[in-house]
DNA sequence: GCCAACGTTGGC
DNA sequence: GCCAACGTTGGC
């Protein structure tokens, strides 16, 4: 099972919403790289919520319920989305500024490419920040 | 509000 | 095919 990041700016789409929702098209995605990840995406796969621009936080995390398909929000039909549903929120969420300062989550792409908006994460980096945010792995 | 990173567009 | 101009993202 591969594990990956997502950011969404939490005035546009918080984590909030997206639990009242229940389910969601995650779709918007207009990069290619990022739009790569999404196609890589399993079923079942976990994924970080993270909340940019304002909070700077992983808040919770969702599981991929439905692999790549098109994206109707995109008029050239070139792009995908998948669809996440969220899985729990964490006990303490993980900032930006303490990923940054740690060694080993320092290394993550969300800090070494900082404007993709969905990246995956390691197996190792999965875990240490999951015993980090108080949630099982 | 500013700026760095970086992707895209368009002229040549 | 190069590169300048420009737009967007996202941290500070």
């Amino acid at each position: 099972m591969a594990h990956w990041l997502v950011k969404s700016e939490p005035f546009k789409y918080s984590w909030d919403q997206f639990v009242k929702d229940g389910r969601t098209h995650w779709d918007g995605v207009r990069n290619h790289q990022a739009a790569k990840n999404l196609k890589t995406m399993a079923v079942g796969d976990r994924v970080f919520f993270y909340h940019s621009n304002e909070g700077l936080e992983i808040v919770g995390i969702a599981e991929v319920v439905a692999t790549a398909y098109p994206d109707p929000s995109d008029p050239a039909g070139r792009f995908v989305m998948v669809d996440l549903k969220p899985v729990t929120p964490v006990k303490a969420p993980l900032t930006l500024k303490r990923i940054k300062d740690d060694p080993v989550l320092s290394e993550m792409q969300l800090v070494k490419q900082s404007r993709l908006s969905v990246c995956p994460v390691t197996d190792d980096q999965w875990a240490y920040a999951c015993g980090l945010m108080g949630v099982e792995a």
